[in-house]
DNA sequence: GTGTATATCTCGGGG
DNA sequence: CCCCGAGGTATACAC
């Protein structure tokens, strides 16, 4: 990783076009080759930045970046205070816990959170505009897609809508009712989905994990 | 600004729970107080970080970086290999063009693209769901509410279907026709729109700049 | 490759 | 403060 402190001046071409007067900042080049101009504030987002794959040049006034795809990042490099190179080598990568696919694992293991007697029939069963995250079937026999979000906005009440809008015609599982479960439902989600007859849950994540710790304990 | 290069691990609870194991890697600390974990790989996003506000605190064995809403990261510092810090004052900040709000601008100047005699309401015009982006009025008086995305995917349709809904219970406004405007429609999205009697406009950006110039020579 | 859904999304604007 | 929408979204995953 090289990271050099410059009074730079920098020009975007490619999705948008975008320029940033002359200022002090971080320009950070990692060892896939992307770039990332960096301002000392305003969160991990740098200002500009140029993906990998792409091609740097430099010259006396500077660098250019070009990938591809056509997009060119030129940085002007007006004074240079710090120039330095860092071997890091390969990162073992994050290891995350608590993310939707989480959920969606811990309920599946146990659908009856969701009613006595309901049994899974599979996770993420595909439709032909993608996959439902739950597919099951209640106590009597009815089919239920269930839709998981960590957090339940509209957007999520409008996918379900549009996968049981494409279940319904199938006749093997006609009619299908829908869940909507999430750690968190947003009012207007949740006014949204039951005008539909969608019937929301709240997730709990620690309960979830309970009760896996609980059936792990039975063996 | 504060960069350090150290073999480190990382432990973050909060929105998550997330885990890096020892590597050597850079972490910055910002004006602003936030602090980003590194990797030398991995487009711009940093492995793990904290966003402003928060409250950074130093011990022998590393830091511990406290958010008001709970979130906690701890940074495990095994070896320091460099520890700089740079002032580089306030950015002046990045100056963008070509994105959606600057097409809706467009558009606005000469809805007469969108068809002949048709006349501006308002841009932004508000429905209790939100903004839609410009309210028109065509030829023969009718009402048209327009949504104007970049690229345009199923989300925009459903976005400009809610719109629709709630601008048609408005008897001065009823019936009121949508139009799909982007500088791409995607053939999902079309197929969704047609169905739903919203018809779909290309826009070509360069046109419309085109137009822009057009005018600004005949004054 | 395209298409779809997620994200500790980030970021900005408006109430 | 939250809510909402846009993003050069990026990223992962299925088809």
């Amino acid at each position: 990783m090289r990271l050099v402190i410059a009074r730079c001046s920098v020009d975007y071409e490619g999705r948008l076009q975008a320029h940033l007067p002359e200022a002090t900042r971080l320009i950070m080049v990692k060892a896939d080759g992307c770039v990332a101009v960096h301002a000392d504030g305003g969160a991990y987002k740098p200002l500009n930045w140029m993906n990998a794959p792409n091609r740097l040049s430099e010259d006396d006034e500077g660098w250019t970046v070009t990938s591809p795809k056509g997009e060119v990042l030129r940085i002007w490099l007006h004074e240079i205070y710090a120039d330095s190179s860092h071997e890091m080598g390969v990162d073992p990568g994050l290891q995350k816990d608590g993310v939707e696919a989480h959920l969606q694992e811990l309920l599946a293991r146990d659908v009856e959170m969701l009613g006595n007697g309901w049994k899974l029939v599979r996770r993420e069963y595909p439709t032909d505009i993608g996959p439902v995250d739950l597919l099951c079937r209640d106590d009597e026999g009815m089919a239920v897609a269930v839709e998981i979000k960590r957090r339940g906005e509209i957007d999520g009440v409008e996918q379900l809508t549009r996968y049981l809008d494409r279940l319904d015609r199938d006749g093997n599982l006609s009619p299908v009712r829908g869940v909507f479960a999430a750690q968190e439902i947003k009012p207007q989600a949740r006014v949204l989905a039951e005008a539909r007859g969608i019937r929301c849950v709240t997730l709990d994540y620690d309960e979830l994990r309970g009760i896996e710790s609980n059936e792990l304990k039975l063996f």
